[in-house]
DNA sequence: CCTTGACCTTCCTGTAACTGGAACCCTTAT
DNA sequence: ATAAGGGTTCCAGTTACAGGAAGGTCAAGG
C-alpha cells in the first residue's frame, strides 16, 4: 500500500501519517524508490491511531496505549488507567468550558446588539 | 508601577504580559533605567485581557474587544457579534468533549481494571 | 520518445499563546 | 564589596500537525 491508499482507509492526511512516522509512532518499510510501503500491521496501527485521537488522547497517550496494545501480557489496569486519567481531564475541560458558557451567554443575553455604544459585555470585562 | 506589581494586580504572569507588549496588547511608558513603567490605564487593559481570556476568548478577539471598548462610539451589535461566535464556538467544543466522554465512559466502565490482559477498551480501538 | 498528470519524497516555515532558561543590567541593603 | 531581588533581552520548546516549494517516479497517451 503507498500512503494514499492507507490514508484512505484510515480517514487520516497523508502529512499526518509522515509525522507520525517522524514521531516513531509507526515505520512502514520503503521501496525501492523510496516510496513508503505500508503492510497491514502499519494500517491497522494508523486505525488504531486515529480512533484514539478522535477520543481525544495525546500523542504520548496513543503510544503509550499502542505499546500495551502490542503487549499480550499487558494488563489491563494500565490501559484502564490511561483512559480514566483522560476521563477525568475530559470533564475539567466541560466544566471549564460550562463555566465560560454561562457567564458568557448571560452576558450576550443582557447586550442589546443594536447600534448603540451601550455595551455590558465590555462593562464587564472591564470590571464594571 | 513595575511588571510585577501589575502582575500582581491582574494576576497575569510577568513573562505573558511581556508578550502582550510584543504583540501590541499594550505599550508601558520606559524609565530611563529600561524598565516597563505602567499606568493605571495599562493596568485596566490587563485586567480586561485577563477576564476576556479567562472567558475563552482568543487573542485576536481580545485586540477587537480592546479596540471596541477603547471606541466611545462603537455599536454594541459588534460586540454582541464577537461574543455569540465565541459563545457558539465553546458550545460545539463541548459538543465535541461530551461525544468523548460518552464514548470513553462506556469503555472505561467495561473494562475490568485487573491485571488480566483482556481489554475492552484496547478492543474497541482496535476496531473491534 | 516525449510529455503530461498524478503520485511520491524531503525540507522549511508557521500555527496559539505562552513558558523556561540563559546571560546580563539596576537598585538597595548590609 | 557583595548579595539579594528586582528588571531586561533573546532563544528554544511546547502540541499536532498544515501549507508549500523543489524535485524524483510512474503509467498512459500521442
Amino acid at each position: 500500500m503507498n500512503i494514499s491508499d492507507v490514508a484512505e482507509r484510515t480517514g487520516l492526511p497523508a502529512k499526518t501519517i509522515r509525522y507520525y512516522e517522524e514521531i516513531g509512532l509507526v515505520t512502514p518499510r520503503r521501496s525501492a524508490n523510496g516510496y513508503r510501503v505500508f503492510a497491514e500491521s502499519d494500517a491497522h496501527k494508523l486505525t488504531f491511531l486515529a480512533r484514539a485521537r478522535n477520543l481525544g488522547f495525546s500523542i504520548e497517550d496513543c503510544r503509550n496505549l499502542l505499546a500495551l496494545w502490542e503487549d499480550r501480557s499487558r494488563a489491563s489496569a494500565d490501559v484502564h488507567r490511561i483512559a480514566a486519567q483522560h476521563l477525568d481531564d475530559i470533564d475539567r475541560r466541560i466544566n471549564d468550558l460550562a463555566a465560560m458558557r454561562d457567564t458568557l451567554s448571560d452576558l450576550v443575553r443582557k447586550c442589546s446588539g443594536d447600534d448603540r455604544p451601550d455595551c455590558p459585555i465590555l462593562a464587564d470585562l472591564a470590571g464594571s
